[in-house]
RNA sequence: GCACCCGUAGCUCAGCUGGAUAGAGCGUCGGACUUCGAAUCCGCAGGUCGCAGGUUCGAAUCCUGCCGGGUGUGCCA
């Protein structure tokens, strides 16, 4: 009987509460159970805090309420124990042999290691990475790309029907610019073997020249006008300008294991704007200011109040008939909708593009788009001084140059690591654990953190293996994998009956089994970092019960069962890991 | 001006949307390798959750006001 699987432990165990809740209190209607995990063992391993919420709206004692409550709850076969405790908080104790049995069917469950479908599966469009044409990586791409790739797997992971999206900057004024440019510097030998810096030397030189040379920024605009009106040489200059920079992105791609579904940057929609632009005033939400089309927030009944107080417009076409990426946006909102008829369109972008967002989202709202929009914002990446990184010239650091010395770090302490014996990495393997170690870290310190919080970089806590780090992870996998190698078997598909009997064994499993729902909830909140985290305490929970108890050591049942304990555990990191896009590695 | 974010141990950070005595790591100090990988594990110390009020059975979390830091905001994306 499959009385486990397929379903979320705490949304089981708060199915069941709120069930044992209606019954016990005889309530006309369901009042949420409140479940929650203990923060301390000694409180058992969840509690339901329910009876206190309810104690006043039913004027009757919240211990009595707990009381009835845990009565009902006996027999459950999911719990050995609901007991009151403290004001009218019922502690619910797991049974180990309830937990074994479910461990076991996770065991079985080689498609998902215990992650079990939405119920309800959706479409959506994950927007990330952004970068523009014509301009390096740098770090500020860094978080969209690694945060919207982690969101794109965990999404997936649940059941979603995900496409990730690269909205490339792709279109705008930077290619009048660049085409006048390009003719008077630029150096077709360095177009074709540094694209992306050729671009990037020239675009300086010209936006410099434009300020100070009314002509020259005249003649851009006009280059740029003939562009957009699909004059066939510029199109092509453009054309190019577009797969050389997508050369570079690739190759960046390529390093950090991150993939889209669609790469439709914002040339996509160019032919669209002018009908927005035409939808918006006849809905009357723009209208011309200063020769600007805006939208005036105050001046609509239906805005959200927060916005009405807003007094600067949302400006959707400057007074030269240029469109902006407000217009893009709002086309992208409607194609999204249209062509892939998605469900959710999610922006991983940085929080100070927050006012933009609800901006944006507003309009749609007006537009009567019922897609779910959501922004996902983050903080920036700090450097040593507590300022937004920089080089030591004060120059966005590039990604590329920042992904070298992960690599180069990681590299040099694996060789120091060799050198005194510690690791156990292959020579011809080095290079590729160099690669997994240094890209894994970055990845990892950045996903481990709460991604609306400025983080701080700091390369030595990053390639540490002590704590809450990636290479600590890895670690932990490899040693899995050592255990199994030694007893010839196959983690993936290791099957065996779970017999909890040791505290520590008792401690992991109570961790294994929550994996499900971490996933989740990383998923519906889009925060990665829950996964980090709860792979980080599966790693500490193995490694106690690792030292305290010989695993190949022991006999019969007990030898099998702690081998599915670490078989499951390597499973999680390896999954999890996976979610975040860390690579594990199977010997170091 | 308006809007948003942040302030938790010496340092870097969690804190599951209001639950019990606020938790980790790093660092300091002290323990544990003849046994499956010690880059590991175990333990000690460390707090006025920026400040002051309020809401209620109960607040780091919600509300108000200060203090301190950051961000966005009329023609870049």
């Amino acid at each position: 009987m499959c009385y486990a699987c397929a379903m979320k432990l705490e949304a089981m165990l708060d199915e069941v509460g709120r069930r044992a809740l209606r019954e016990a209190l005889d309530l006309t209607e369901d009042a949420p159970a409140l479940l929650r995990p203990t923060q301390d063992a000694r409180f058992g391993d969840y509690q339901l805090n329910a009876a206190m919420a309810l104690a006043k709206k039913l004027k009757r004692p919240p211990r009595e309420l707990a009381g009835a409550l845990a009565e009902r709850l006996q027999g459950e076969p999911a719990i050995a124990s609901a007991e009151v405790a403290g004001p009218g908080f019922v502690n619910l104790t797991l049974d180990d042999t309830w937990l074994a049995a479910r461990l076991g069917e996770d065991l079985r469950d080689h498609d998902a290691d215990g992650v079990p479908p939405v119920a309800k599966p959706e479409t959506i469009v994950v927007d990330f990475s952004s970068p523009n044409i014509a301009k390096q990586m740098h770090v500020g791409h860094l978080r969209s790309t690694i945060l919207g790739d982690a969101v794109v797997r965990l999404l997936r992971q649940v059941g979603h029907h995900v496409i990730g999206d690269n909205h490339l900057g792709d279109w705008g004024t930077q290619f009048g610019l660049l085409i006048v440019g390009m003719r008077e510097w630029g150096d077709e030998a360095k177009l074709e073997s540094e694209p992306v810096d050729e671009l990037e030397r020239v675009y300086k030189l010209a936006r410099a020249r434009a300020k100070e040379d009314e002509d020259f920024a005249e003649s851009a605009r006009a280059e740029l006008a003939k562009l957009q009106t699909g004059d066939a040489a510029n199109l092509a200059l453009w054309e190019r300008f577009v797969a050389a920079t997508r050369h570079t992105l690739d190759a960046i791609y390529a390093r950090l294991g991150v993939t889209f579904d669609e790469w439709l940057g914002e040339s996509a929609y160019h032919e669209l704007l002018p009908g927005v632009v035409k939808t918006l005033e006849e809905r009357g939400l723009a209208r011309e200011d200063q020769g600007a089309l805006c939208v005036f927030w105050g001046e609509l009944a239906d805005a959200p109040p927060k916005l009405k107080k807003q007094k600067e417009p949302f400006i959707v076409r400057k007074r030269d008939g240029a469109f902006l990426y407000s217009t893009t946006d709002i086309a992208t909102i409607l194609v999204r909708r249209d062509r892939f008829e998605a469900d959710r369109s999610i922006y991983v972008v940085g929080s100070p593009q927050a006012l933009h967002f609800q901006q944006l989202f507003a309009l749609a709202k007006m537009l009567d788009v019922d897609m779910r929009l959501e922004h996902v914002g983050f903080g920036a990446i700090l450097g040593d001084d507590g300022k937004v990184l920089r080089t030591r010239d004060g120059k966005a650091v590039r990604l590329s140059d920042l992904l070298d010395e992960a690599e180069e770090r990681s590299l040099k302490r694996i060789e120091e690591a060799r050198a005194e014996g510690v690791l156990r990495i292959p020579e011809e393997d080095v290079a590729a654990a160099a690669h997994a170690i240094g890209i894994g870290a970055v990845k990892y310190a950045d996903l481990s953190q709460n991604r609306l919080s400025d983080y701080r970089f700091d390369w030595d806590r990053m390639i540490s293996f002590k704590g809450n780090a990636g290479p600590y992870l890895q670690y932990n996998y490899a040693r899995v994998r050592s255990i199994f190698r030694k007893a010839e078997l196959d983690m993936q598909r290791f099957e065996a009956e779970l017999r909890l009997d040791e505290a520590l064994e008792r401690v992991l499993a109570r961790r294994l089994a929550r994996f499900g729902d971490v996933v989740h909830r990383a998923a519906e909140q889009a925060e990665p970092h829950l996964v980090a985290e709860h792979l980080y305490e599966l790693a500490r929970g193995y490694s106690a019960f690792y030292k305290e108890h010989t695993i190949l050591g022991a006999e019969g049942a007990t030898r099998a069962s702690r081998l599915a304990l670490t078989a499951l555990t390597g499973r999680q990191l390896k999954r999890g890991l996976g979610l975040l896009g860390v690579d594990v590695i199977e010997r170091m």
